[in-house]
DNA sequence: ACAATATCTCTAGTGGCTGGAAGTCTAAGG
DNA sequence: CCTTAGACTTCCAGCCACTAGAGATATTGT
């Protein structure tokens, strides 16, 4: 049996997140000591490590809960779970290619600058000027 | 001179994103009709434009302010307009380094998955085991 | 003149935390 | 056993960049 800071110590969970993922339903609402302080076993530990490896990879805590529940049902088909890994991996990859884009636009915008004052930067008329852009965005 | 609703219409903004940059100091407090609407003209047309380009190339409400500020000043150096956007494009290079690691675990993770029951999932198994991770995050 | 649409201000909500205040509990040293 | 430092408790506010809604007023078209 551990308190908060000792679970927080051992994920890399800030404690005041872990109470957030408590209210958010994530972690059951934990044990309590004679002084109503939290205590937590291998368990919760476990489960801790999973949200966070969740949340590393971008999940969202909506889709963290519905894992959970999926992983309360041992006998049921893993399609739901299969859907929402594909749904992330998705998404990371729109989010990739739109930040490339940007990319190759800053890159544009901001390797030309020729060091001289304001009145002809070329940041700052890139910006105003949408149409000097190679991409739309 | 143009309602709210027509300068969105022609920059593609939302009237309350409008206000809200109003609110923010991006844009200059509009004039107003007798009956206390905004009438805005081609300046602030122009300046909208701007503001777009810039949130649309993932710049801060402060990053614009400060580029707005500059752009009055154009007899200064433009060395921190041009640190701005480096700022901004390594901010994205590093978004993208960071996503393209998601991306390869979320392969691994998700293209696996054969089909079964939740029990032996292997998207949820290797959410439990961060171990199983080819790289750290 | 009237109806439909647009605008006004103000407030609150989003997601995923993060920080602070004010009070209580626990563990270690003396 | 007592003290004291630190960890813990709850509750509330703030972050960013919007977005949505209520209820009142203005404008526009017929």
């Amino acid at each position: 049996m551990f308190s908060i800071g000792d679970l927080s110590r051992r994920t890399g969970v800030k404690v005041p997140t872990i109470r957030y993922y408590e209210q958010m339903g994530l972690l059951e609402a934990a044990e309590r000591s004679e002084g109503n302080q939290r205590r937590f076993g291998k368990r919760e530990l476990e489960r801790l490590a999973f949200i966070r490896h969740a949340r590393d990879l971008g999940l969202t805590i909506e889709s963290i809960r519905e894992l959970i529940d999926l992983s309360g049902h041992a006998e049921k088909p893993c399609a739901d779970a299969d859907r929402i890994a594909k749904e992330q991996l998705a998404s990371v990859r729109d989010r990739i290619a739109q930040l490339k884009r940007l990319e190759k636009e800053l890159e544009r915008i901001a390797l030309c600058c020729t060091g001289e004052t304001v009145g002809d930067c070329h940041v700052i008329r890139a910006l105003s000027n949408h149409a000097l852009c190679a991409t739309d965005h």
